[in-house]
RNA sequence: GGCGCAGUAGCCAAGCGGUAAGGCAAUGGUCUGCAACACCAGUACGCACCGGUUCAAAUCCGGUCUGCGCCUCCA
């Protein structure tokens, strides 16, 4: 399995610190609003792969955090008049329900920067005390940039650079800075602020330690992976790189990925340009599955444009599978062209050569995914099954066979994170009887009538069609 | 100013030295009362442009143009 690393700007083999296991450490939101379309990108991503990950029999340890202390909560709070934490933990909730609709899996462990000032005091002190940090008058502790001579080995800068080319490093409240690289891990506290005791003003953590401790406490000093969006390569992983290395004495993860951004019609989307959508937003338009079916459509590491138009075709792209999938489900539950139990029955010979030669699909969406987890590549190896079931599967064909199509398909788009089997609905008596009612009429050839039928039920969102096999239907 | 990424059919998108995957849309056909689904067919003599290296280049090298990102909170 290759992983593009963003230490070494290339593709390496991923091999484990430790044999079956990854640690794995995402950095997470800031909750003071509900998540946008961007912030479901690393999510869908990294959650891919750590399925991947666990369908390779590893073990994986994933952590990833919520950022519940922060300037943009803070003036929330004040708008609303509540405490920080009514905001954090509000939204917390909320994208908790975005996740779940994207069917991301639950991190192993979700811990929140506030429950963890402690480890932040504990590695500030480290810190401190080896010389890699100070405290201003004020009582701000600020990192002592240059005293870590790898700075910049993740983003490829090097300081001079930095500070030469800077448009305005010297802006004003940072004059207490012995450098103006360095950057801050504790700050003092504003009138009205949550803060918490330290030895050195009562305050808040700055923006990078809190990752650096949690990865720590919940993962170790060494890591596997580390990811994020690829705007916090700098400064928040070089950050999170000087702080945890200068107080551990140990390289803090082998493997750096970061995901490329999410577009607006080919802008970068932007808060305080107002162009951005939540994830609720798209939720209320298309099944949030058909997100990450758009997400998962380019590589991770190539930025991604979202407009309507797009969405649209994904949906019909996603709407291929499931369709196909929904067929499957009919012809198991009417074929009857043997025993009921499809268990007990048996393939013919050519369906079981059928089969076999369906595995080739197997082999080239994990030779796509081993090669830097290239979803789109993978995709299009379902959409290959998904053809070959689709011409091989006919009403003659052995439960068997359907099931065993039917279950790669499942398991590939499960390694996806797309859920492509909708749930059987029971439709009510008057739908039922309507629908009843259409076939009378169409064996009659009151074609007038059966489309009058048809037009009634679309109005209830139920779109029917005739097959071959008899008469389905599904939701609009 | 410094650093970096990308330009492949109408659209999206793989491929990264061996002769252009896949999807969406559109077209013609089969099926169907019609529609939808599905299937079949054709669909990029060419991968921004100009040079170069090579038996062979979308893939490597140099240059040009265009778009974008980071250097500041940001996924």
């Amino acid at each position: 399995m290759k992983i593009f690393n963003t230490l070494s700007k290339t593709k390496e083999e991923f091999e484990p610190r430790e044999a079956g296991k990854v640690s794995m450490y995402v950095c997470g939101p800031t909750v003071y609003n509900l998540i946008h379309i961007g912030n479901a990108r690393p999510m869908v991503v990294f959650d891919t792969v750590r399925r991947y990950m666990e369908y390779k029999g590893y073990q994986v340890n994933y952590v990833t955090n919520f950022t519940d202390v922060d300037d943009k909560i803070i003036k929330k709070a004040k708008e609303e008049g509540v405490e920080s934490s009514v905001i954090a933990e509000r939204y917390i909730e909320e994208c908790r329900k975005d996740m779940k609709a994207l069917n991301v899996k639950p991190a192993t462990v979700h811990p929140k920067a506030t429950e963890e000032i402690g480890g932040m005091l504990d590695m500030i002190h480290t810190l401190i005390e080896k010389g890699h940090a100070y405290a201003a008058p004020d009582g701000t502790v600020y990192f002592k940039t240059r005293s870590f001579k790898e700075y910049g080995k993740l983003s490829h800068k090097n300081l001079d650079d930095l500070q030469g080319g800077n448009r305005s490093l010297l802006v004003s409240g940072e004059d207490q800075k012995e450098d103006p690289l360095d950057f801050v891990l504790w700050k003092p506290k504003k009138e009205g602020e949550p803060y918490w005791e330290s030895p050195w003003c009562k305050g808040r953590p700055g923006w990078h330690i809190e990752c650096s401790v949690m990865s720590k406490k919940y993962l170790g000093d060494e890591i596997d992976i580390h990811a994020g969006g690829e705007d916090l390569i700098f400064p928040h992983h070089e950050n999170e790189i000087a702080q945890s290395e200068a107080a551990n004495d140990k390289v803090f993860a082998k493997y750096w990925m970061h995901n490329a951004f999410l577009n607006i019609d080919n802008r970068k989307m932007s808060k305080s340009d107002g162009n951005f959508f939540t994830v609720r937003d798209i939720g209320e338009k298309y099944d949030l599955q058909v997100l990450r079916f758009f997400i998962l459509s380019a590589h991770y590491r190539s930025p991604l444009n979202f407009s309507a138009d797009l969405m649209k075709a994904a949906e019909n792209g996603y709407d291929r599978i499931v369709t196909s999938v929904a067929n499957l489900n009919y012809l198991l539950q009417t074929n009857e062209s043997d025993a009921p139990d499809s268990s007990e029955t048996q393939m013919t010979q050519q369906e079981t050569a059928a089969a076999e030669e369906a595995k080739r699909f197997v082999v080239k969406f994990e030779e796509a995914m081993e090669d830097d987890f290239n979803t789109a590549d993978a995709i299009s190896a379902i959409f290959e099954l998904v053809k070959f079931t689709n011409t091989n599967v006919t009403e003659q064909s052995s439960k068997a066979f359907i099931k065993t199509l039917k279950d790669e398909i499942l398991m590939l788009s499960d390694l996806c994170g797309l859920i492509v089997e909708k749930e059987a609905e029971i439709l009510d008596d008057e739908v039922e009887a309507l629908i009843l009612e259409r076939q009378e009429a169409r064996k009659e050839k009151n074609f007038a009538r059966a489309d009058e039928i048809r037009g009634l039920l679309l109005e209830q969102g139920i779109i029917l069609e005739d097959t071959r096999e008899g008469v389905k239907w599904k939701r609009a």
